[in-house]
DNA sequence: ATATCGCATATTGGATCCAATGATGAAGTG
DNA sequence: CACTTCATCATTGGATCCAATATGCGATAT
C-alpha cells in the first residue's frame, strides 16, 4: 500500500481560510481600495463567528493590505503613486539577483512549465487570467533559486501592487510589451546566460513601472 | 489653552500590547528557539485572556517570528545558518541601495544623531545595549530615504536575524570591527558621497555575515 | 437656521464558555 | 517484558456574551 503523505495537522483553520479569501479578494482588486471590512458580515458569509475573522483581519494588517483603526474597524489600504513606484523600485532590485541565482539550477521541467506559462499568457485572452499568468511565469522562473525569504519578500511586494500590474497589462501596450520581455528573460534562461536574465528582469519591472506611472499621470491631469 | 495633540485612536490595544512583547523577547533572544508559547500562561502573564495573545501570535506567525500547528500551539522559530546567511544577502543587497538614496537628504542634525549612536555604540561595555544601538544606528542613516517599504522590509530582516547579530557582536572582534565600519559609513555620508556610502554599506553586511559563519561552523565543527 | 447636546444603534475589543484535538500514562494482553 | 488500548488531562480553536467606543439622528437652545 502506498499513500501520498500528507501533513494533516496543517489542515486549513477557520481563521486562515477567511483571511485567504480575504487575501486574494483585495489583491485582486475584488474588495475596492478603503472599503470596511465588517466582521459580522464577513462572519456571516463563511459561517463563523467573528474570532476567526479578526485573526485574519490582524494577519492582513500585518502585511499591509488593511489598515485598522481602533474601535472603526479595518479598510482595504490603497498606495499613492509614489508608495507604488517605491515597490515596483524593491522589485527591480531583489528579483534580477533572485533570477541569477535561479539560473545555474533551473531544470529543463522547469523551463517548459515557464514557456508553458508564457505562452497561456500570450495566447490568452481573458484579462482576469492575466495577473495569475503573470504572476506564474515570475515565480516558476524564481522557484529554482531556493531562496525562501527572498520569495516571501518578493510576494508580499506583488501582492502590494497586484492591482496596479493588472490595470498596467490592460493599458494599451502593457500585455504586448509584457509578454515581449517575458521571451525575453525565458530566453535568457534557456540560454542559461544568468546576467542577462538579470538585466532582462530589471528592466521589464521598471518598464512596468515607468509605464503604469504615466498612465497614472494622464489619469490624474 | 493649549494641549498637545495626541491621535487616541491609536492607543494600544490589548493584542498590540502583547505582540509588542513577545515579538522584543523574541527577536532579542530572551525566549529561546523551540520555546513552546503558551496561551494560557502568556495571557496570565498580561492579565488578560486569551483572545489577545493568539491576536498576537498570529501575527507573530504572519512575521515569520514563530511557527504554529493547529492544535499544537506556536513555537518560537530558528534559521538554519543557510536561511540566516541568505536574509543577511538580502539585507546586503537593499541596504546600501537605502543609503544610496539617503545620503543627499541627510541633514545635519541626522548626521549628528548617527555619530552619536556610532560614539554610543563604541563607548559601550553593556553587551545587552549593543544590539539596540547598532539598530539605532543604521536606522539613523537610512531614515531620510523615506523609503518606508524598504525600511519594513529591511526591519522584519533585522528582527529575523537580530539574535545572530548580538552573537556576531560578541564574538572576537566583532565588535571592533562593527566599530571600524560604522566610522566608515559616517565619513561616507559626512562627505556626501552616496556610492561610497553604499559600497562601504554592502561591505559591512557582508562582513558580518561571514564572520557570523565562520564562527557557527567553529560551533557546528 | 444653526450649532450643540444627548440618546439610540452599530460595531469593535475582550472575557468566558464549550468543543475538538493532541499528549500522557496506566492497565491489560500476548 | 514489550506493545497496544483506552481513559484522562492539557491545550488550542471557535462560539457566545458583555463592555467600550464610535456614529447618526433628533431635540433643544440660542
Amino acid at each position: 500500500m502506498k499513500l501520498k503523505p500528507v501533513d494533516i495537522s496543517k489542515t486549513a483553520s477557520a481563521s486562515s481560510i477567511v483571511f485567504e479569501a480575504l487575501r486574494k479578494a483585495i489583491v485582486e482588486g475584488d474588495l475596492e481600495v478603503g472599503q470596511p471590512l465588517r466582521q459580522d458580515d464577513i462572519a456571516r458569509m463563511f459561517n463563523t463567528s467573528r474570532i476567526p475573522v479578526r485573526e485574519a483581519i490582524s494577519r492582513l494588517e500585518e502585511q499591509g493590505l488593511v489598515k485598522t483603526q481602533r474601535y472603526r474597524g479595518a479598510v482595504v489600504s490603497g498606495l499613492s503613486a509614489e508608495e507604488a513606484a517605491e515597490i515596483f523600485d524593491l522589485r527591480a532590485l531583489i528579483e534580477p539577483e533572485i533570477i541569477r541565482r535561479s539560473v545555474p539550477r533551473m531544470t529543463a521541467q522547469g523551463l517548459r512549465r515557464a514557456r508553458g506559462f508564457c505562452e497561456d499568457f500570450s495566447n490568452s485572452n481573458d484579462p482576469m487570467a492575466w495577473g495569475d499568468l503573470n504572476r506564474d511565469f515570475h515565480s516558476e522562473l524564481y522557484a529554482a533559486s531556493g531562496l525562501k525569504y527572498h520569495l516571501d519578500v518578493v510576494d508580499n511586494a506583488m501582492d502590494r501592487v497586484d492591482r496596479y500590474l493588472r490595470a498596467q497589462l490592460v493599458l494599451s501596450d502593457g500585455m504586448e510589451r509584457a509578454n515581449r520581455e517575458h521571451l525575453g528573460m525565458l530566453e535568457a534562461c534557456e540560454k542559461r546566460d544568468a546576467d542577462l536574465a538579470a538585466v532582462r528582469t530589471a528592466e521589464h519591472i521598471r518598464g512596468a513601472k515607468d509605464s503604469l506611472l504615466e498612465h497614472l499621470n494622464e489619469l490624474g491631469a
